[in-house]
DNA sequence: TGACACACGTAC
DNA sequence: GACGTACGTGTGTCAA
């Protein structure tokens, strides 16, 4: 027997519109709605597989009921804007799942489906109309149910049948219309009687069976209810006329005149490529996973794998020839690019694609070309002037040195490319990007999703691997012409191929060369730290009374609040906070506190430095190579990790240490050259504020300045402590600091700290005209740009909930700022790395801390590199202020502060 | 045992 | 809720 499914898709979109709250692509689509309307159909095919389906839609807000009141859903407001502009999305999902999509002009959604919902029933078939309206409840008979997805899923049952619309409505389906003409309906703006409610008018149809029953013979409405009658009876005769419109208001059309038949909505399998397609578009990520996968649909013309040094010679004498883009991929086995396991190297270009293998390990292994014959078969690859292209050109660089091979040509980086157009976003793996920018369904990488201990890429048979590193190779020229195109559209070209592009082979130098650690020193502060520890562990268990764990927040809790009763100062989702600043507080009032904050910051420079750096000492030169990663932070700067050289500690006497163990090898010292001030006088750039400009035109000490102007005294009248507020006020300003925030810092009354920040800005009226520039731009482009035109997406500017708008516009402050920081940072990079080569200097690039560059320089060099480095950052950009660099040098990272 | 969230802390 | 951007460590919980 065929089963019709029938979805009040109108319904549903209103209704997930309003249960996601926020839910936007990079891009700053708003998604909510068709993602929770997706979901809930999805959720609908999969529980009922109906033979017969259709999504029923209204069309047009006039319907007949308008004319029997024009007050019928007069109190429904438009639909808001980021909801209006998801219903073309929703009909393009409804299209790619193949599922019917029905509207007719004039007809509500509600009377369609009655009507087709009727003519299936007298056809003897089975129907479900998935809904969240109860005045569908109409409907229900013994081969009639209405199914609720998101009432299901909330664990509320989904199902209603003739049995639950008894017990939740109190009355049979039947008679429902009757017993919705009393009550009426809020939503639909039907007006029902004053003070008569569910249980009443349940009980008056019960009683009567109809509203004309009850209309003909009022006398007996008395005996149908259990209190205050008399009156009821009055209200219900005095309102007769509204109850009979309402009759004709609730009651559902089951007699439209619709020119198609539910046999036309026969289902059918989903279109899988539309369909993966639009979710990768709208950035439904887990419903992409969820859709079968398709077959690949790159034909990268079954890769040739490279037996032998003629068969190397052969490809890649065919590849220079064609001069046309190659593409490049390297396969890799775990780890950081610059010392992964190389397995394999697949190119391809011109039609076709090769595969290298160079370190598959299993049982049958072939055995790899001779090094020397990898690296003088493909130099002539790697040395012509042909561009080569790969994603994450970094990584292919690192593959390559360690062939004995140095790349310096043209070619693009199709991970950057894609990580400018979508800087928020975490992943960008070539098999997404290339869906999203080309169409093309890449082979799935066949070492994804294997379980722990099972083989890598380098425990796979070489022709699995080279099927699919021969097809991504392939790929490359195609998705990095649409993604040049991408960044033309977006204006980032300039940044691409000025800064971020040029920025690649620095890095890779930087990483490689590494810094000199003493080790000797680290191990020597790991025992003393540790000594130090156990010692005041002993302490901090004496003066509890009993030993606990010290690294337990939960533990520490517990002694200090539950215990010792001290006061909690802040509370977390989990309990009382036990950080820094509320443990300056409790060491007030008792002893204890102080001993685990001594404890907490040796155990902080032990875990995270002092034992984790000598691990990542690479063996063959002493040295530790961090990985940068160019596009990793939203803003433009880069990140490091594994380890993270961005963060070692500068601030207290102890951390100190152990930038002391940061060394220049004999014969050469550390130099380091940071920025001075470099945010705010960006700031004084985009706010044009002239106090500001002034500041740092006359080389004045800003803060003081600052202070000078806030507090109304002449400069040399300003105190240490009016310094230190403006310290604050000038860092945070550019974060968007409140009142509030600024009373925490420094531990003042918000009123005071609001008095602050009010003087700061009649001062630095400039300032606040920046602020209001960032954030009134941010939401009219729905996006925030640096000076060299990076751009930021921010989705979240015009939320309406106040904590995510503020948080946006927070950003929306700051992202011009410390974004073009960042910029001028790379920009000085190549420069710097540039004169280094032009003037032949042995000193090299090794760190860049966000505005502080470090180099190693031999001794003899000093003095010319201490100038170059000076020159070329101080002239990376020009502002309307000058920049300014300080330089140090010593035998340590420490001395060169 | 591994994955994950949380709290915390380091840098700029 | 309250100041932006990162990464790493240890604890604790949950599921396999």
């Amino acid at each position: 027997m065929p089963t019709l499914t029938l979805i009040d898709g109108s319904g549903f979109i209103f209704r997930a519109y309003h249960a996601i709250p926020h839910l936007s692509t990079t891009k700053g689509i708003p998604t909510n709605a068709v993602y929770g309307f997706t979901n809930m159909l999805l959720k609908a095919l999969r529980e009922h597989a109906p033979t017969h389906v259709a999504l029923v839609f209204d069309a047009g807000r006039r319907s007949f009921r308008h004319d029997i009141d024009p007050e019928y859903k007069a109190n429904r407001p438009e639909a808001p804007d980021d909801l209006a502009s998801q219903f073309p999305l929703v009909r393009d999902v409804a299209r790619a799942l193949n599922v019917p999509v029905i509207e007719e002009p004039g007809f509500e959604a509600d009377d369609i489906i009655a009507t087709l919902a009727g003519r299936a029933r007298a056809a003897g078939w089975e129907v479900v109309v998935v809904t969240g309206d109860k005045d569908f409840a109409q409907l229900v008979d013994g081969g009639l149910s209405l199914y609720d997805p998101m009432a299901e899923a909330s664990g509320r049952g989904g199902w209603t049948g003739p049995a639950e619309v008894e017990k939740k409505m109190g009355v049979r389906p039947e008679q429902v219309v009757e017993y919705q003409s009393i009550l009426g309906d809020k939503i639909d703006n039907v007006p029902g009687i004053a003070g008569v409610g569910e249980v009443t008018a349940a009980a008056l149809i019960r009683h009567f069976g109809t509203t004309e029953a009850m209309l003909a013979r009022p006398g007996e409405i008395p005996a149908a209810v259990s209190r205050g009658g008399e009156k009821l009876r009055d209200k219900v005769v005095a309102n007769a006329e509204r109850i009979r419109t309402n009759r004709r208001l609730v009651a559902l059309r089951r007699d439209l005149d619709l020119p198609f038949a539910p046999e036309a909505f026969g289902r059918r399998p989903p279109d899988q490529e539309r369909a993966r397609a639009l979710f990768s578009e709208l950035e439904f990520s887990r419903l992409v996973k969820e859709l079968p996968p398709p077959p690949p649909t790159a034909r990268a013309e079954t890769p040739e794998t490279i037996d032998g040094r003629a068969a190397l010679d052969a490809a890649v004498a065919a590849l220079v020839q064609a001069g046309g883009p190659v593409g490049l991929l390297p396969v890799l086995g775990e780890g950081p690019p610059r010392t992964a396991p190389l397995v394999g190297l697949a190119f391809a270009g011109a039609g076709r694609a090769f595969y290298l293998p160079l370190g598959h390990r299993y049982l049958g292994a072939p055995a790899p070309l001779a090094p020397a014959d990898v690296r003088e078969g493909l130099r002539p690859l790697v040395e012509a002037a042909l561009p080569l292209h790969a994603h994450e050109l970094k990584a292919a660089a690192h593959a390559l040195a360690r062939l004995g091979l140095a790349r310096s040509g043209p070619g693009e980086d199709t991970e950057l490319m894609s990580r400018l157009l979508l800087p928020t976003r975490r992943e960008h793996a070539l098999v997404d990007v290339a869906r999203e920018r080309t169409s093309c369904e890449l082979p799935r990488n066949p070492a994804d999703g294997a379980k722990r201990g099972a083989p890598g890429l380098e425990g796979l048979e070489v022709e699995r691997v080279a099927a699919w590193a021969g097809a991504c190779a392939a790929s490359l020229p195609d998705l990095a012409a649409k993604l040049a195109e991408g960044l033309e559209a977006e204006r980032l070209s300039p940044l691409y191929r000025e800064v971020e592009r040029p920025l690649v082979p620095v890095l890779v130098e930087m990483e490689r060369t590494g810094i000199l650690v003493d080790r000797g020193a680290m191990e020597g502060m790991s025992a003393e730290f540790g000594r130090s520890m156990q010692d005041l562990e002993a302490r901090i268990h004496a003066a509890a009374g009993h030993p606990f764990n010290v690294a337990s927040t939960r533990e520490l809790a517990q002694v200090l609040f539950v215990e010792l009763e001290l006061p909690v100062v802040k509370r977390l989702k989990t309990g009382p906070s036990t950080d820094q600043d509320v443990l300056e507080k409790l060491a007030e009032q008792h002893a204890l506190p102080r001993l685990v904050l001594e404890h907490r910051s040796l155990s902080k420079l032990k875990g995270t430095y002092v034992d984790a750096l000598p691990q990542l000492v690479d063996p063959a030169d002493g040295r530790i190579h961090t990985t940068f990663h160019q596009a990793g932070a939203a803003t433009g700067r880069l990140s490091s990790s594994d380890p993270n050289l961005q963060n070692i500690p500068v601030r207290t006497e102890l951390s100190r240490r152990i930038r002391q163990a940061f060394v220049a090898p004999a014969g050469a010292r550390l130099l380091s050259a940071d920025y001075s001030q470099i945010e705010l006088r960006i700031l004084a750039h985009y706010s044009d504020d002239p106090g500001l400009l002034q500041a740092f035109r006359d080389r004045e000490d800003v803060h003081t300045r600052t202070a000078a102007e806030t507090f109304g005294v002449p400069p040399e009248q300003v105190t240490p402590d009016q310094r230190r507020i403006a310290k604050v006020l000038n860092f945070g300003i550019a974060y968007g600091l409140s009142a509030f925030g600024l009373s925490q810092r420094l531990d003042l009354p918000p009123s005071e700290a609001q008095g602050i920040i009010d003087r700061y800005f009649t001062r630095y009226a400039g300032v606040r005209r920046y602020i209001e520039w960032a954030v009134e731009e941010a939401r009219a482009k729905g996006e925030s740009r640096t000076l060299f035109g990076r751009a930021r997406t921010m989705p979240e500017i015009g939320a309406r909930n106040p904590a995510l708008r503020n948080a946006a516009e927070r950003t929306a402050i700051n992202t011009p700022i410390q974004g073009t920081a960042a910029d001028i940072v790379k920009i000085a990079m190549i420069r710097v790395h540039d004169a280094l080569a032009q003037e032949r200097r042995a000193a090299r690039l090794l760190l860049q801390v966000h505005d502080e560059l470090v180099l190693e320089v031999p001794e003899r060099e000093l003095a010319p590199v201490e100038a170059l480095v000076r020159r070329e950052m101080e002239g990376a950009a020009r502002l309307k202020v000058p920049l300014e660099v300080q330089v140090g040098h010593g035998q340590t990272w420490a001395e060169g502060h």
